[in-house]
DNA sequence: CGTATCATGTAAGCCGTTACATGATTGT
DNA sequence: ACAATCATGTAACGGCTTACATGATACG
């Protein structure tokens, strides 16, 4: 259902394009968001055009086809917007291994801990990289979905940063075997 | 790969039992984590048993085989959790919605931002509720994991209204701005 | 004796990934 | 002429969902 919403929804937002100009709309502007390869979009294509929600709009060089949305397509995926219930992602792969970790010795889940937070924080300067420039078309199409990219990943990374200060400071009061594991504790 | 090691992981963390516990467990402790059905957890258990990373402990009535982690597969999943490395989700449903957003009315999207927050608002209770009673041996296994569930969620429900604010204050003020760290998560 | 629960599986079908495959046009 | 890029597909395979299927035991 998603993915037919995505390219709906990229034809109805930045207008008529072909299946090579959606992969690379995909790649651009929704790869935080909703991945796909041009493997997965030219069958959709055919479906949606079959069903009526998008049709060819030119024929173009090189057997280019440019499709674009019809009325039926702009009222699905409006309606989708309006209708779908929100639903947390049940399965999350960090948050496996945030249940996990408690399977590792605390000053080894503390490293897994601050690569997590680092790799996050770098996310993040990413994301506002991308506000600051938040000027162009595309960019502006997306401004909310950017900010909420950049308010999850702070919550990653201070999540990190709380449980990794959360397993340190409890080894600290645990009788500790090796000296420097209050150094690589510390922070 | 993430379903193996939620297996793996539960029975390293919670001792052995039966395909029929981990069902239970998968839909008590690892709900909003990992979720599996049984038609695919039995299949799984199958193939880590023939790889001899879990092996039948007991056989007991009605064909019950209660499976214990082996020392390889205690092996395997600690290796995974220190050595794979964090990648944020690339499909995500509602930051796909988010993104679309600017199809609707104002009016309309506001609405659904409402929608979005209230709904994210309860499940933040809910999940503060777990902490509160967080005392047993499979929540205190997830500790950390479910203070993550209550900062994301949170993060979510605070975009929503966010963005909701953004777009009913309308065209005119353009000044907003982003929380740098947002207390979310306070006890 | 019947119902609920325990307990384990299989099958069809969808969605997604990776790799394979082909050819046209543009630019150097 | 050759390479890069434009452009569209198909196929094999794996993971997940839903539904089907079966039978044993406990308990009231």
């Amino acid at each position: 259902m998603s993915l037919r919403m995505a390219v709906l929804g990229l034809l109805a937002g930045l207008g008529p394009a072909s299946g090579y100009d959606l992969t690379q709309r995909f790649d651009a502007s929704l790869a935080f968001v909703w991945y796909a390869q041009h493997s997965q979009i030219y069958p959709e294509l055919n479906r949606l055009a079959a069903e009526g929600l998008i049709e060819v709009a030119q024929e173009g060089p090189r057997g280019r086809k440019t499709y674009a949305i019809t009325p039926a397509g702009r009222e699905a995926v409006t309606r989708w917007l309006q209708h779908a219930e929100p639903a947390p992602t049940r399965r999350n792969e960090g948050a496996l291994r945030a249940f996990l970790l408690p399977l590792l010795d605390p000053a080894e889940a503390v490293k897994v801990l601050q690569r997590e937070a680092a790799f996050y924080a770098e996310r993040v300067r990413e994301l506002q990289n991308l506000r600051g420039l938040a000027d162009s078309a595309p960019h502006r199409f997306g401004r909310h979905a950017l900010e909420l990219g950049i308010r999850q990943m702070t919550a990653i990374r201070e999540w990190a940063e709380w449980a990794a200060q959360d397993l340190a400071g409890g080894t600290e009061e645990v009788a500790e075997k090796t000296p420097e594991s209050s150094e690589s504790a510390e922070r």
